[in-house]
RNA sequence: GGAGAGAUGGCAGAGUGGUUUAAUGCGGCAGUCUUGAAAACUGUUGACUGUAACAGGUCCCGGGGUUCGAAUCCCUGUCUCUCCGCCA
C-alpha cells in the first residue's frame, strides 16, 4: 500500500506512474480525491483532538477537586463534560466513516513502476532483457513433451494425482521424485552459498500475514482457505518469510537481510484448465525455493540486479536455455514497482515457460507490514522488500526433461549429477 | 480436549479507579574520567499521529462496555505458561 504523504508530495510521478499502468484521466482522479479525503480527515482529527483535550483536563480537574472535598464543584464540572463527550463520539463516529473510506480508496491503488518500466499493455510489450544462448535448441521430430516422457520413464503421474487429490496435484515417483529433491537442494545450497539464510517456513498463514505481503485483498481467491482454523495454505514462501519481519524496526547496519527458504506451494489458479496448461505447465501444488531480501532503499535496485544474476547462474548451470522480460507496466503485478520474469524454453512444445519473477516491490509491502528501519536521524523510515524464484520447480522440470532426452534417456546437467546420484535418467 | 495462572516499553519487572507525561533494574546512546579500554559517575533512551516548530491526540495482547476519569473494573476473542489427557 502506498502512502498518502507520498501521493501529495509525489503527485506528478504518480500519475506518471499509473499511466504506465494505462489508468485513464478518470482513473487518475482517484488521486485528488484521495488528498481531498485526508484533508477533511485532518481537520476533522484535529477539532476532535481539541475536545479531547478539554475532556482530559477536566477529568483532572475533578479528580483535584473531590480530593480538595469540593463536592459541588466537582459535579458541576462533570455536567459541563457530559455535553463535549455526545460531540466527541459524534466526531468519532464521523472519523471512522472517512477513515474506512480512506482506506478502501488507498488499497485500490496499485505500486507505482519504477521509472525503468515501459509503458505497455499485454505481455507483448514486454522488454527482452537477455537471452541465452542466442540460438534456441531444435530437438527432432520424434521428440516428447514432458507429459509423454513421464509416463514413458514412470516419473511423475498426474491422473494418480487426481485420485487421491484432484486435478493439478502430481505425483512424483522412482527418479523422477529424486530428481525434484534433487532440484531443491541443489538451489537451496546455491543460495545459501551467496549468503542467503535458509528458513523453513510454515505452510499456512493467518489473515495478518496475508494482509502483509498483498495477497489479501488482491489476490485472495488464488489461495486455499482453511476456513475452520481460519488459515490459508501459502501460494509462496514470499509471504511467511517476509512476515518474519512484519511489524520490525531495524538498524540500518542489519541490511541487508537475505532469506531463501524451500517451500511448497498451494494455488487455485480458479478457472484456468485447458489445452496449455497440460502437465507440468500449470499445477495446483508445486515446489519452489524462494529468496527474499529486506534492503534499504538506496541499495535495492542494486539488490534486484544481484538476484537477477543470482537466478542466471542457476539456469546456466542447468544449462537451460532462458530469457529474461522486464515487464512492462501493464503487465506488472499489483504490489511489485519493477518486475523481472524468467523464462525457459522448453524445446518439445516449443514454449516458453515462467519459471521465476523477480521483484523490488519498494516500501509497498513494508508499508503494509509496519517493516521500518531506523535511519542516522534516529527518524524511522519503510524498508524495501524484494523476491524472486530460485526456482520454480514444476516447469524447470518439464524443460530440463523435455531438452535433454535421447535414444538412452534423459541427460542430467553436470551441475545436478552430485545430488541426484544418477547421470541419465531411463 | 480438561483444570489453573498469565499477557505492561529492546529485555526483566512494579503498578488493582484520579500528579502514570508507566516506578525500578538491565541493555542501548552521549558525556566525565583514561594513553586507550573497562569500571564508576552524570545525562539520555518506545511507536503512531500532528505542527514551520511547539502544543495537542492515540497506544499497557485484540475488540466491546462501565465511569467525569481505566494499564487498573466488567464482557468477549486470541495467544502463552503449568499440570493432566492424547500423540509423530
Amino acid at each position: 500500500m502506498l502512502q498518502v504523504n507520498f501521493l501529495r508530495e509525489n503527485k506528478e510521478m504518480v500519475i506518471e506512474g499509473f499511466r504506465k499502468r494505462n489508468f485513464s484521466d478518470e482513473n487518475l482522479l482517484i488521486i485528488d480525491s484521495i488528498i481531498s479525503l485526508d484533508d477533511e480527515r485532518k481537520s476533522i482529527q484535529k477539532s476532535l483532538d481539541d475536545k479531547l483535550s478539554i475532556s482530559n483536563q477536566t477529568a483532572a480537574k475533578i479528580g483535584q477537586l473531590l480530593k480538595n472535598g469540593e463536592k459541588l464543584a466537582a459535579e458541576t464540572a462533570k455536567a459541563d463534560v457530559s455535553s463535549l463527550k455526545t460531540e466527541i463520539s459524534a466526531l468519532e463516529e464521523k472519523m471512522r466513516t472517512i477513515a474506512t473510506e480512506l482506506d478502501n480508496q488507498m488499497i485500490s491503488l496499485p505500486n507505482v513502476p519504477h521509472e525503468s518500466v515501459a509503458f505497455g499493455k499485454t505481455p507483448e510489450d514486454n522488454i527482452v532483457y537477455q537471452e541465452w544462448p542466442t540460438e534456441l535448441p531444435v530437438l527432432p521430430e520424434t521428440a516428447l513433451p514432458h507429459w509423454d516422457l513421464a509416463k514413458k520413464y514412470d516419473i511423475f503421474d498426474l491422473e494418480l494425482g487426481t485420485k487421491i487429490t484432484g486435478a493439478g496435484f502430481p505425483v512424483y515417483r522412482k527418479k523422477g521424485a529424486r530428481l525434484q529433491r534433487a532440484l531443491i537442494n541443489f538451489f537451496i545450497d546455491q543460495a545459501v552459498e551467496q549468503g542467503f539464510e535458509e528458513i523453513i517456513p510454515p505452510l499456512m498463514v493467518n489473515e495478518a500475514s496475508a494482509r502483509g505481503t498483498g495477497q489479501i485483498p488482491d489476490k485472495e481467491a488464488q489461495m486455499y482457505y482453511v476456513e475452520k482454523d481460519d488459515l490459508y495454505l501459502i501460494p509462496t514462501a514470499e509471504v511467511p518469510i517476509t512476515n518474519l519481519y512484519r511489524d520490525v524496526i531495524l538498524n540500518e547496519d542489519q541490511f541487508p537481510i537475505k532469506m531463501t527458504g524451500y517451500t511448497p506451494c498451494f494455488r487455485r489458479e480458479a478457472g484456468s484448465y485447458g489445452a496449455h496448461v497440460r502437465g507440468l505447465n500449470r499445477v495446483h501444488q508445486f515446489d519452489k525455493v524462494e529468496i527474499v531480501v529486506l534492503e534499504h532503499p538506496d541499495r535495492s535496485y542494486q539488490t534486484l540486479q544481484e538476484m537477477l544474476k543470482h537466478v542466471s547462474s542457476l539456469m546456466s548451470k542447468l544449462e537451460l536455455p532462458y530469457r529474461i522480460l522486464h515487464l512492462c507496466g501493464g503487465d506488472m503485478g499489483f504490489a511489485s514497482a519493477s518486475t523481472y520474469d524468467f523464462e525457459v524454453y522448453s524445446a518439445a512444445q516449443k514454449r516458453w515457460l515462467e519459471v521465476s519473477s523477480v521483484s523490488n516491490f519498494e516500501t509497498f509491502q513494508a508499508n503494509r507490514l509496519k517493516l521500518r528501519y531506523r535511519d542516522g536521524s534516529k527518524k524511522t523510515q519503510l524498508a524495501h522488500t524484494l523476491n524472486g524464484s530460485a526456482l520454480a520447480l514444476a516447469r524447470i522440470v518439464a524443460a530440463l526433461i523435455e531438452n535433454n532426452q535421447t535414444e538412452e534417456g534423459i541427460l542430467i546437467p553436470e551441475a545436478l549429477q552430485p545430488y541426484t546420484g544418477f547421470k541419465i535418467l531411463n
